[in-house]
DNA sequence: TCAAACTTGTTCCAAATGGAACAATATGTC
DNA sequence: GACATATTGTTCCATTTGGAACAAGTTTGA
């Protein structure tokens, strides 16, 4: 590592400070983690969001996952299969409409699911360590409110 | 848009559940906005933050991009290759370092970088909406305290 | 009722991506 | 001084990615 440069400049600058510094703390939280569980588990980071997604609402369309992650309908609808395949999820036609399936995760999705967890535990807690407890309730409930606004 | 199905449970889970709010916002905030800028001036994501960083601080290697921006060091070579094709870079080698050389941005450069930025300025006043005046600043100054928590 | 418009999930394909190996240079150690 | 180790930037290559087009199903509205 070079010294002698002081990068942290970067994070003080007037306009689209908060955005630099939540794209900065975005990857830092996720970015290594992502890459563990590649390493470990040989999921992509699609594959991990819908298991992620599915572990908190029981039943979800591929469509749905699309729209909560960001992520276009095409990577939802491989990491669908390939999780299919390796029995993370199953998948049954919508009864009331053709065109969607409802996707579940199954147990053998759920264990891995709990396995995967503490990888990100582990970074939200290193970062989370820089605050005080009430300044992390704040960050808490302020972050509440800018993804839940009404 | 199907109804029915509540997706925000997702941000309230126990677990990760900053994480996961801060990963969210940081796609909301910039994918937009990269996406614009690919259609509008035909830069790719490691494009752009080159440009970024060198708005800010004069002069730069290619390493430093990579570190402050989490990007892989190919990913940054080439974004640099083809921004010194178009003008709105120029490298110069490190007399100190036969390694390395030093990237500055241009005239042009700098002309494209203010044009762009409104587009990134424009989710951010979106998003900040959401919160009073003195929640603004104590987001601010939270999300300072986790980027340097010196 | 039925055609137009829209939605979901899929496939195709070109482009982006990132790990690994590499050459060139620098640093450290004896 | 010379050999081992580390760093920077690059190229290679296999994989991932996402836009566009598509088929099948649904909704809308005249």
């Amino acid at each position: 590592m070079r010294e002698g440069r002081d990068l942290s400049v970067i994070f003080e600058r007037p306009t689209i400070r908060d955005t630099f510094r939540i794209s900065y703390l975005a990857n830092r939280l996720v970015l290594t983690a992502y890459d563990d569980i590649k390493r470990a588990y040989g999921l992509s980071r699609g594959e991990y969001l819908l298991l992620f997604c599915l572990s908190y609402i029981e039943e979800l369309t591929a469509q749905d996952v699309a729209e909560m992650t960001g992520r276009p309908r095409n990577s939802i609808s491989r990491a669908v299969h390939r999780m299919l395949d390796e029995g993370y999820l199953k998948r049954s036609p919508d009864p009331a409409d053709g065109r969607q399936a409802l996707l579940r995760i199954t147990a053998k999705g759920e264990r891995l699911h709990r396995r995967i967890l503490p990888l990100f535990e582990e970074q939200e807690t290193k970062m989370l360590d820089n605050l005080k407890s009430e300044e992390r309730k704040l960050l808490d409930s302020l972050l509440k409110k800018l993804v839940l606004p009404n």
